[in-house]
DNA sequence: GACCTGTGATACCCGGGAGGTATCACAGGC
DNA sequence: GCCTGTGATACCTCCCGGGTATCACAGGTC
């Protein structure tokens, strides 16, 4: 009685998010009906009301929104347990449990420190295979939560290292990328304030979840877009250092002096234990 | 097909912690036949071999041993999901998702941090009730994990701060507890080497996962029995400072030089989210 | 070597419950 | 008034989780 089947923690999470029985239950691929069966007798054995039903729409309680978070939280454990099962039954060889690791990288970014992450890494006796999964913006750490990755490169103060093991691998100062003509590019420093508010170059806005947020910049899914535009001279942006690596001919980088430094971690969950893994953290943190 | 019902971790857990089939339905109160099917079509659905059965005994593969690990924090994140669930739906009023806070504490240690703390929280506006959950012998880790705990305690370098966000509080030196009588008793200090290298005074053994290290010293459930025991010239003890609260006048207490400081934490699940959790935090930072 | 013991696997059966379809009850909006 | 869209209810079906009885087999023991 205490305990959840994954499949109702499923099926609640889908509802509250889209609080909305009809179409959750097509998202999961089935009917109405037993659905909201479901839920009831969820709240039954719980004890607690989740969801408010009023006669056009839902609204999730304060129970309710507790469950949704942990219950995403027990999901994402148990589809990492699967993942990392499957991972290590495949090459189920000498040396550990493990000997394949998915590395998540934020695409395009730390270029150079990766190179000479695999590089050193790929020298160390008994090496593992390193799979490097190009995951999306700031996604790195749901992949370490659901078991698509072991290991991530992290940037604070973009993602967040709450729930992980970490080490701190390097720190870099920030830099505006603008169209090589433009007035600032002549500057040696710039600040935040005087990037973002320059009325002909709005910021690019970059798609989180799926949406974009509110704003007059350009709307952006990937590097490669951005940098157009902004050699087209219609946006600017703000980047860590080590962006240098990509930049084109047409932009000019101008350090910023009062942006928050970028901190750069190779981060685990904590419960990690594989030989693998302490390898490559050990190698990351001599570099 | 990339999901696992709590019912099939659980049957995997035991079978994996038992190695035996019988035992393991016995356990989960079931009968043996559907216990060895679920497991079967669990390794079927995964893919993977998870147990090599050799004619007498079970052994884990090395991908069995990945979905213990991860099994097991699957399992209790979906416990904690309830309790934590059950627990917000009681007190469902205003002021947050949970007005009810549930803070584990090793029994008997930081007393004084406690008192202080409590009282000074207890002085916040809006201030939620705290229930102080006695914990066994470093398990407010556990705690924390399956959902008997939304904050705790914690004290490196015993407990393990891994998975958890945490603030540190202070920092105390250690203590060996002698016999008064003993004449270790009458110097100014001690070092580590010399306490455990007493002969007629062996160090205690503590309780740990159920069963009892290996060891010439006495077996201790409790503080009282080990205060006892000391007290009767039976063992030494070494404790964190401030320990000195439950001395008895049979007790002499002798820092250690070179034993490793204590630091306590107040430590909670990363992804909290709760303003009473926020508020206590704070108070403790600022005692 | 025959026998017993303890292991996990197989064969077969049964009942509960997950899921489907059809329908209801009700609140708003043109 | 009707129509629309919501979630809830009624009722049926069939799958699968679980039980019992039994097998297959490896080691001891005499």
């Amino acid at each position: 009685m205490d305990t959840l089947e994954t499949r109702e923690l499923r099926y609640f999470v889908t509802v509250a998010e889209e609080l909305h029985f009809g179409r959750a239950a097509e998202r999961l691929g089935m009917a109405q009906p037993p659905l909201s069966r479901a839920i009831q007798q969820l709240e039954r054995r719980l004890g607690v009301r989740l969801l408010e039903r009023d006669r056009r729409g839902v609204t999730l309680t304060g129970a309710g929104e507790v469950l949704l978070h942990e219950g995403r939280a027990a999901l994402d454990a148990a589809t990492a347990a699967v993942r990392r099962t499957r991972r290590a039954g495949g090459a189920d060889g000498p040396g550990g449990p493990r000997d394949r690791l998915v590395l998540a990288v934020k695409a395009g970014a730390s270029h150079e420190l990766l190179h000479k992450l695999l590089d050193a890494y790929a020298a160390v006796p008994d090496a593992a295979e390193i799979e490097v999964a190009p995951s999306g913006t700031c996604e790195q750490g749901e992949m370490l939560r659901d078991g698509r990755a072991d290991v991530a490169l992290m940037h604070t103060p973009f993602n967040s290292l709450a729930g992980f093991d970490s080490e701190e691998l390097m720190t870099e100062g920030q830099i505006a990328i603008l169209p090589a003509g433009h007035p600032l590019a002549a500057r040696g420093t710039l600040t935040l304030a005087e990037v973002t508010g320059i009325p002909d170059l709005p910021l690019a806005r970059w798609a989180r979840d799926g949406a974009y947020p509110p704003g007059p910049g350009p709307e952006i899914r990937d590097q490669t877009q951005l940098a157009q535009l902004i050699a087209l001279g219609r946006t600017v942006a703000v980047f860590p250092d080590s962006a240098r690596s990509w930049l084109w001919a047409e932009h000019t980088a101008v350090p910023l002096t009062d942006a928050p430094p970028v901190v750069t971690h190779i981060a685990w969950p904590a419960h990690s234990r594989s030989l693998a893994l302490a390898d490559l953290i050990r190698t990351a943190a001599r570099l």
